[in-house]
Formats: structure tokens, C-alpha cells, sequence
DNA sequence: ACCTTTTTGTGACGGTCGTCACTTCGCTGC
DNA sequence: GCAGCGAAGTGACGACCGTCACAAAAAGGT
């Protein structure tokens, strides 16, 4: 028996501020749409401009290049809305979205969502806060695509996308921890690099792998090997 | 005698949908500031979160890593404004700012820049759109960055520095051309590797450089060379 | 438990491009 | 004019890492 996530905007983070009757006029208004593991939502380059809202399941924000090469901006859950960058200028998608599970998104259409906007400060908020936070990770990726070594590149990533470890405090850990050719598409390498880069940390002791689990057993230690090697010339031999 | 530029926030084009009264209201709280060029404006990871607006000059938005290495974000020139990211997030700044000449700010504290959002919709809505835009913008440039060799970014960013040739219709020119230093920050690559990749531009006859400006004779195929590129494997050597 | 598919680890190779070094060009100021 | 200085062009070299190839391990379905 599986609980089935119910067609409400309740979850969703941008309004949380909103009260109750206008959230339903809200979901009224919504279209709903499922979508397999796998499936894509959204396409780089059309000239649609709805908002999506992610009910349940979780999506990729990515781009494949001409040569087939995959760049991903981002993951998205449950609770994360995308879609808004078209809605406010009216360019087209920057970006393709395919879901990486079973998805229910709830689709509204940008002239309703600008309409709130206007008559709600509070999601406007919402919408600078992350529009501005999607600026600043944007910012970091830039700069350690531009400075970073492929090697520390994978150490950073590895430290960003550790959780503390409920278990044993002060360990942190990864989990699940998704295919290393995802992991190589979000700082741009390979997956052959991130295995290497994995493999010459186990002897370390600094992290493990278990299963679907990476622990990070040292996470100072691990912190400071990156911090070395970014003395010492941004990855381009001596200095 | 040289024309000296007024105190004022007229030429702003955050606040160009805002009455005089308003707009005078606002001058009146803000904090004028000169700085000579090289001057840095802003310390990335300074905790200040005024809103500044260039009224005369330009500035260069910029970071420099451990290593030294140099990488530009954007420049700004008179109308423009910057600093909005901490204001809306509190956060510490994220990139350091410096004067590229003469130039004159003027300050506008966060709690001012705020308070006008809230009561004025339109420039809520133009700063939603610069965010937009600055998304979208870092969005290209990771993927550029990911997928284009450096002589493909030289390429690409030439024509997008080139503007219509005023004096030969189907020309295109920089003008003034930028150091190739300050190129190579804004593509993550070395003026080295940009002076070779202009190397080998001349002989095609695409591009012809003439003091201070760099003509772009033939776009299209300009165009179509780095589309080629592209096709055969994103930069690394054969598929 | 078995087969299939996906994921992972690792060796070998070679191109790209960052680094260093030096020369030449073009400014600006005297 | 010439000196001085930053900018630009170019050769040489080699490290990094993307590519290919293959084997081993893990996961998933029946």
C-alpha cells in the first residue's frame, strides 16, 4: 500500500505565505501532469511559459550540448518549483528538465503566476531569494569550473553534497549517493575522473563508500586537502 | 571644460517607471561615493549590503582566486546598478567590484532599496527580470565553459562583444577593443590563448583588427566556424 | 539463483592549453 | 625625437584529463 501525495499546493515553498482560499483558487487553476522516471518535462529551447511546481517525485535541470555532452544545473524535489525564468522575461526554456523518478508536477500558467506576484509581495520574496540564490550557486560553479582542477572539483562537490550523518555525529554522509556520471555532469568531467578522484581518497581514510552510502569520515581533513590544493597554482601545475 | 554629471537617478533604469517625487525622495537617501579607476568598489566577502548605482564610469564585477587567476562576471556602466544580492539575501557579497574609470556611485542602503520594492511593483518586476537575465547569463556561460574549448569561447565571445558598424552596414566592430587580458578573465582562458586564437582568425579574412578596433568582416561565417567546432566532439579532439 | 543491464575501477594514449620565456609593437610622457 | 612600459604575438614544453577499452562488481527483474 502506498500513500498517494494528494493535488495541493500546501508543500510548496514559495506559498507558504499565502493563506489558505488563495492557494485554492491557486490549485484550481493548476494543471496537473505525471511523469515516468526518465521522461522529459520540459525542452531547452521551447516557447512555453508555465510554472511548474513539483508535487512529488524530483527532476534534473540539465542541457546536452551538440556533441552530446550533459551539463546539469541542478536537482529539484518535492516542494521546488521551475519554469520561472520564462515567465518573466518570456524567452524560451534555458534549460531541459527530465524527471529521475516518478513525478507529479502541478502546471500553472504564467499570467496566473504573475498575477500573484503582483498581488503578493510575499511570493515575490520568495522569487528574489531564489532567483538570487540561483545567481550566487551560478556564481561558485563559474568559478570553480574557471579555477578548480577537475580533482577538486569532485572533493567540493563531494563536500557540498554531504548531510550529517544522523547516526554518528560529526560524520557526514552522502546517501544515496546517485551514479558518478551524474555527479561528473553537475562539475563538469567524466565519470572515469570522478572514480579516480574517489579512489585515490579511500586510502586516505577521509571518506568510504558502503553501499548506496559515501561516508565522510573526516570532513576537516577532506576540507584542507582541498584548501592545499588550491594553493598551489588552481589545478594548472606549479604555480 | 567637461560636462559634469548631475546627482541624480534619473538615468537609472531600475527607476525609470518611478514619478519625480519619488525618485527625488530616494536621491535624497542616498550616499554619493567617487572612486579613481582601479579602485576597488566592493570586497567580496564583506558583510555591507547597500544597493549601488552607477551614475557615471563603469566597474568590472570580478574574483580572484587562491591562485591568483582573475575572473570577470560582467561590466557595468552608467544606469546599470549592482550589489543587489546581498541587499535581498544578507548574505556577504559574492564577487568584488572595481572601478575600470572615473567613476561615480551612488549608495542606496538595503533597508531603502527594500522599502521600495515592496511599495512599487514595477521595479520589483525589473530587478525580477535582471536576476532573470543574470540567471540565464551564468547559465550560458557554464555551458560554455563545459562544453567549448577555449578557442571556441574566444570565438563566441567576440560576437557577442560586436555591435553594428555604424559606418558599413553588414560590418560588425568592438570598439574599444579591452586588453585581451580582460577577454581571457571573462572566458577563463589565458590573453595568451585568446592572442593565438585571433592568430588565427586574421589570415581567414573574418576579422581584422585596426588600433583600438576589431572589425568582424564576415559574421556569418564567423558564426558557422564555431558551429563546426562544435559539431566535431565540444573540443576534445576527435568525437 | 540466473541472466541482463548498469555502474564502477583502472590502464594506456594523446591533444589541448596553461605556463614560461622572449621579442616586437604601440602607446605616453618628457 | 627617445626612453619606458604595457600589450601583443609566438615558440617550446609538458601536465592534466578526456577518450577508448576492457574487466569486475553491483543492481534489478523474472
Amino acid at each position: 500500500m502506498q500513500i498517494e501525495t494528494g493535488r495541493t499546493l500546501a508543500d510548496i515553498g514559495l506559498f507558504e505565505d499565502l493563506d489558505e482560499a488563495e492557494r485554492h483558487r491557486l490549485e484550481s487553476h493548476c494543471t496537473w501532469r505525471r511523469y515516468a522516471s526518465g521522461e522529459t518535462v520540459l525542452e531547452r529551447g521551447s516557447e512555453s511559459s508555465e510554472v511548474l511546481f513539483i508535487i512529488d517525485g524530483a527532476v534534473n535541470i540539465l542541457n546536452i550540448s551538440l556533441s552530446g555532452r550533459e551539463v546539469a544545473y541542478a536537482t529539484l524535489r518535492a516542494g521546488d518549483c521551475f519554469g520561472e525564468l520564462a515567465a518573466i522575461d518570456g524567452k524560451p526554456r534555458s534549460a531541459s528538465v527530465v524527471a529521475t523518478e516518478k513525478t507529479l508536477v502541478a502546471v500553472l500558467a504564467s499570467e496566473e503566476f504573475l498575477t500573484v506576484l503582483k498581488e503578493h509581495v510575499e511570493v515575490t520574496f520568495k522569487v528574489l531569494q531564489r532567483l538570487t540564490s540561483m545567481v550566487r550557486m551560478g556564481d561558485v560553479r563559474i568559478m570553480e569550473l574557471s579555477t578548480f582542477a577537475a580533482t577538486q572539483r569532485v572533493y567540493a562537490e563531494i563536500l557540498r553534497m554531504a548531510k550529517p550523518d544522523a547516526a554518528v555525529p560529526g560524520r557526514w554522509v552522502i546517501h544515496p549517493l546517485p551514479p558518478l556520471r551524474e555527479i561528473a555532469s553537475r562539475i563538469s568531467t567524466t565519470r572515469e575522473t570522478v572514480a579516480r578522484a574517489l579512489s585515490l581518497l579511500y586510502p586516505t581514510g577521509m571518506v568510504r563508500r558502503k553501499g548506496k552510502s559515501l561516508y565522510i569520515l573526516d570532513r576537516d581533513k577532506l576540507e584542507e586537502t582541498l584548501a592545499a590544493l588550491q594553493q598551489e597554482g588552481g589545478g594548472h601545475h606549479h604555480v
